[in-house]
DNA sequence: ATCCTACATTGGACTTTGTCTAAGTCAAGA
DNA sequence: TCTTGACTTAGACAAAGTCCAATGTAGGAT
């Protein structure tokens, strides 16, 4: 994840005690934090930093194309830090918890151009829904 | 969509006229209103219904299994009525518009075993991501 | 037809998630 | 070290949704 810190400054970007926070609290594997949640964590290393910063720092993330949003349940966005490989998400329903996963195929292609109807079609996600184990056991 | 009343009042249901308006302003084809939306429709019958109505209504058909939920960008859920159909979506990132859609493929059947991690998998989602036509000219 | 009552509706307060702003702070180049 | 424009902050605000106590009513019982 230094790697994206390197990345960042190559852009311009000025280096933060509060961006270097936050860009460490994502770094990891599966890690699908709410907002709120990369806030409590950053907020231990730092305990100054603001929501107003956790949620400026997550977008420029994301418009940088660094991590990306993922909206499954209509309640808070999660940002997901593995953006520079291709897979989708298997969600539990029941306590949200999210897994990467990569299915076999090409759901861009099952889309026909009639199926289109006028859209310059860019991206696709999959979820998968399901129950988790710990969950499934409760 | 009259059908929909007579299953529900099958299954033990009490008809008000509120229930009656959501279920009207949810009939049709290709819609994706939002709770705000239904509730601003219905108002035009009638009047008096609340907002707190509207989303009682909405959750109640949706675990009836009779309209889908769909949250396809952290904003506002959408409600689609068209839940005995398979289909997907495909969600203009400008304005939001949704299009059902069908694919060909089962996603679900490319999800091996080994990439379920355990969980049980009960469903897939598939949202395409593109610029409908009236946004791309603009 | 009227009554009862459990279920439905209402308005408003409250919560969660996220955005905005004005004032203060600081990283990094000169 | 100085300067400056970009960054951060606290708190007000907004949007979407939930909850609750009081009130109303659909539909079975009489």
């Amino acid at each position: 994840m230094s790697d994206l810190l390197e990345r960042l400054r190559g852009r311009g970007w000025r280096l933060t005690a509060q961006r270097r926070v936050v860009a460490e609290v994502l770094d990891g594997d599966h890690v699908h934090y709410t907002a709120d949640e990369v806030h409590a964590r950053a907020s231990e290393r730092l305990p100054e930093i603001s929501r107003a910063t956790v949620y400026n720092t997550l977008g420029e993330l994301v418009s940088l194309g660094e991590i990306l949003e993922v909206s499954t349940d209509g309640r808070a966005k999660r940002y997901d830090p593995n953006a520079h490989h291709d897979h989708h998400h298997l969600v539990c329903s029941r306590c949200g918890t999210i897994r990467d996963v990569r299915p076999a195929g090409d759901p861009l292609s099952d889309l026909p151009v009639v199926e289109r109807f006028g859209f310059t079609v860019t991206g696709v996600e999959v979820t998968y829904r399901g129950t988790c184990p710990s969950c499934t056991d409760a």
